[in-house]
DNA sequence: GTGGTCTAGACCACC
DNA sequence: GTGGTCTAGACCACG
């Protein structure tokens, strides 16, 4: 798994972590029972505070990714693999809501709208 | 106008404010000349700090929106409409952007994310 | 005398008039013995309010430009055409001090001064 | 760095020190990464509100000049030299602008301006 | 520790 | 009356 995380970013650093576990559990990269770094290793291999790490496998375990046992590590908890696709177009279909609300409030066509996503889809993959 | 503040949202306050005042603006309901309420009276109405209030109408006007004048008030400024419509464009493509990067994320296609577009734009139409 | 205010410009309305004044006194527009509109008639023409010019008038006395007299009216002042011919010099001077020493502590080249002036120049007459 | 305020200025506060920090910027004695001091040391550094400050960095990081981060403090951005120039450019035609009004109104010719220039051009070299 | 937001007051210049 | 600036506090999120 690779995180990158960047001072330029609008998320603190918590939350940029936090997103690309929970996409790298989405996508299938991280998988049942898999074991995630330790607080410290994982404090040290980014290069960030062991509070940060902390606090974002206490957010992934209060969102039921992970599950931390003391002694043992923090582990990636089972998912449907059908849920699994649900949630990817939840968090998808959620984001959209809000810019299709915006759009018809502002009177913006659809026609406009999927060029500026097509415009976006094909910048710097 | 209305405008609706909470506690809940997760833009602080002064946020919420700007952006209903642009929406309103970029919907046409507030019109060049128009004049808004005084910070103090605005303050009072929605129940927050005069400084809040002075800071929405400051941000607004570096943004080129309104302009104030101490001792007369603060007046919505004349947009031409070719900036307006980029302004509404860049809202848009602001809020898409988001989107747009979490797909990429969750390696969600381009025509699975036009799809949530397309359904979204055709509900409660 | 043509006075334009204009709720464009940085100045207050005050500052605005008493320029214009002053500019038409150092150009020759108004001489030694002049008599300048009533308050409330200059105000009226001008379309601001009486204090505003009050103000104006009161300024400008104070600077030794006109005299006011209580059941006479505003007179402006005799000044000797030399000193009148240093006075214009001298606004420049202290204006081009500013840029001048901005420029050099920017290390700004003369020639790049001198570029930026003869472009302001030939703008808008 | 140093920072001079003034009560006699007729620029506020929190102006007088943007200004001294962009031209620090601009004459390279601030570089790309540097960390400026906390908003409640440099407030009391200089004896004035911790809000004074805020307002300070949260214009120059408006404008491009800084970046604040919650929990890591202030640091000045990378301007590319390019950008750098323009803006060195700006500061002084913003001052000449005020000049050649003045020039214009008084009826003085540019070759008179030109000569109180290269007078004070060629002072304390 | 850091910055981000907000409040409740105050004084000023301007109209 | 209007906006513009400033102070002295406070609480929050972040590291």
């Amino acid at each position: 798994m690779n995180i990158v995380i960047s001072n330029q970013s609008q998320d603190p650093l918590y939350l940029q972590i936090e997103k690309q576990i929970k996409a790298a559990i989405l996508k299938g990269e991280l998988k049942d029972g898999d074991l995630l770094p330790s607080i410290r290793v994982f404090a040290s291999e980014l290069n960030v505070s062991v509070l940060t790490i902390r606090r974002v496998y206490s957010d992934l375990e209060n969102e039921g990714f992970v599950m931390s046992q003391a002694g043992l590590g923090t582990y990636i908890k089972h998912v449907n693999s059908e849920l699994l696709q649900d949630a990817k177009y939840k968090v998808i279909e959620e984001k959209m809501k809000e810019v299709v609300e915006t759009a018809k409030m502002l009177e913006i066509s659809k026609q406009e709208v999927d060029e500026i996503l097509t415009i976006l889809y094909e910048e710097e993959q």
